[in-house]
DNA sequence: GTGTCTGCAAAGTCTTTGCACCATA
DNA sequence: TATGGTGCAAAGACTTTGCAGACAC
């Protein structure tokens, strides 16, 4: 529902086009991969599900694509902890920030949208305070919960 | 100050022989590194550290105990994006809970431990609600700020 | 003495880079 | 047509593993 707009193209080929980035086919496949991904995909899965639309694409491409990306803000990049990045839009389909629960038995990760308001008011307020103390211009911020999962914390 | 208990041994001794470990010198070392660093370490700068009073260390043995250290608990591991990881003991010698600031631009990090009391008892409760609501066992938890620092602003 | 630990070298994994060719604007 | 972009192969960086000798307990 919001992966077109105006004349039929996608989103982001404005924001691209602005930076002086071209607009490929592969650059293509990989945000249309990334904008239906309903989970945070490492760089290899991007390359697996491209290559199945477009088998000429190499692994490279989603390395430099992911990067570009990532510098436009437009993706985030996060680690959770297996040695592998994983990549997710900004925006993506639930369009909602949100943060991860990390089961550091069998590494398996749960969004986490349920915000309460204090909660975005207190961070808001913690940047400020932050931003303030030590000149510090805050862009963004991570949180990530590590426990164990329900299967996992049978297990022990 | 607290390097030391009891009968002159190093406080981390019990919880290392209750596991099954011993204590050998190069533990020793590096545990002794951790304790007197005021920054997160990488696994390099513990190793040029060690290797200045322990020549005979090699890398492998840091590798080794950092991971035995953190499956302890006894050491926290970071990801600040520059593809290292870094360490840092869980009780510091400031012995405080903090969080991170880390620089885009210089890749510089910064210790907050200015914690308002809302913001722990807001984690608190966030932590109660999640451990609720997904059945999640939470341990620990991660928070960083991304952003520029008074240098890297200035710059842009 | 026995089970761990260790250093060394080699292997492994993810990611980045060099280069010649190709494609977008 | 002029820049950028791409795939491939090779290089790079950090971390892990195999193994024989050394050490803690």
């Amino acid at each position: 529902m919001r992966a077109k707009h105006g004349l039929g193209q996608p989103w982001w080929h404005g924001k691209f086009r602005g930076c002086g980035y071209r607009i490929t086919l592969g650059r293509e496949v990989i945000l249309d991969i990334l904008a239906k991904a309903d989970t945070h995909l490492s760089a290899e899965d991007i390359y697996i599900k491209a290559h199945a639309q477009y088998p000429n694409i190499g692994l490279t491409t989603i390395y430099r694509t992911l990067d570009i990306l990532a510098n436009l803000g437009l993706i985030y990049k996060f680690d959770f902890g297996d040695g592998r990045a994983r990549y997710e839009l900004t925006k993506g389909p639930k369009g909602t920030h949100h943060h991860h629960l990390i089961c550091t038995g069998c590494n398996r990760v749960i969004d986490y949208t349920d915000f309460i308001d204090e909660e975005v008011e207190l961070l808001r307020q913690t940047e400020k305070g932050l931003a303030k103390k030590y000149n510090f211009k805050i862009i963004n911020h991570l949180i990530q919960f590590y426990g164990l999962c329900n299967k996992c914390s049978v297990k022990r």
